[in-house]
DNA sequence: CGAAAATAGTTGCATATGAAACTAAGTCAA
DNA sequence: TTGACTTAGTTTCATATGCAACTATTTTCG
């Protein structure tokens, strides 16, 4: 699965599937039932409810609130690296939005006197009071989502999605096996 | 963008949990452990999972796969409304991917002898090729990424992603209780 | 040491996105 | 009818995004 980009991929050339006769196969794809579908719809409502808040009480976007929630739970300084680790967001992102928050007086960005390269980052008290603000404000939208579900009804649930996600980071080789 | 709203929330009076003193309060946030955020690295992954299919094998992005996979499931011509509807993609979002498609000939529009707003769109026979190729390449992803799940462990991940939407659904008012 | 490779972070560019405004066509009701 | 309202779909605009190229530093190791 690595064919750089043979895009123009000759339509009807690349039958791996029997071509029956010319009418209509009718492949079984039904795109509400189908699982990525799924997922999406479900994680589009849960992030909506998340940055409903952040959004709407200070204009932050979801980038800016992941920063400044991993700014808010560290003690000292931390480098943007760091922040990319543990966010699994794109450093692009965090970049723009350190660079956001620092305009907007949520962050304070001192010289790494261990590497001239990066920058310790940490939020101003402007930062920090946002932060004691949204922190409680989201996690009674996490509470409120999980409402009515047990402790292992979520870890299950949980469970089940890091199965997922390992059943995608193994090489396609060993699949069909 | 500036606060609409009493949300001023004063930081030091939004006591939950007990305030000890005056030193820093220390939000108890954890990132990794918030439920929203392991949601979001999950999708992430199955959203990439499949998009990494159509896009590099006919170069289209999740809306042209989406519009694809309703028309192609579908008998006669739709209206870009009904795809809208079922595919929980915004209507900008639709009216593009749709007229990408037209200009590479992956589907047709004609004039909607019923309703001369719309347009009754469906699959060219190019289109229809790339759908029955893309289908079941898709579905293999998800047989995939559901490998060693069983029936149950699938169902039971998907009512409760459903009993959280429904939970967010709900309107605050009734939360507390 | 010092050149090549690696790393931190930023920027440019091309494209994607959503909100809101807009056009055109259909519906409703008096 | 006609005028107000609704709906289908498109366009505009401002912003978001990701890749790749870039600068500046640090690391590696012959």
């Amino acid at each position: 699965m690595s064919k750089p980009n043979t895009q123009d991929n000759d339509v009807a050339a690349s039958g791996d599937q029997p071509q029956e006769n010319g009418d209509r196969q009718r492949t079984d794809f039904v795109l509400e039932k189908f699982f990525p579908y799924r997922v999406r719809v479900f994680y589009t409502d849960v992030t909506n409810a998340l940055s409903e808040v952040y959004q709407r009480d200070y204009g932050m976007m979801p980038a800016e609130w992941r920063t400044m929630a991993i700014l808010g739970a560290a003690s000292g300084g931390l480098q943007a690296t760091e922040i990319v680790a543990r966010s699994s967001m794109d450093k692009v992102v965090v970049s723009r939005a350190v660079k956001r928050m620092e305009e907007r007086g949520f962050l304070m960005r001192e010289a790494n006197s261990a590497d001239g390269r990066s920058f310790l980052l940490q939020l101003s008290d402007e930062g920090r009071a946002v932060y004691e603000d949204l922190a409680p404000k989201l996690l009674a939208v996490e509470r409120k989502m999980l409402q009515g579900l047990g402790e292992e009804e979520i870890s299950d649930f949980l469970a089940v999605a890091q199965r997922i996600r390992n059943n995608l980071a193994t090489s396609s080789e060993e699949d069909g096996h």
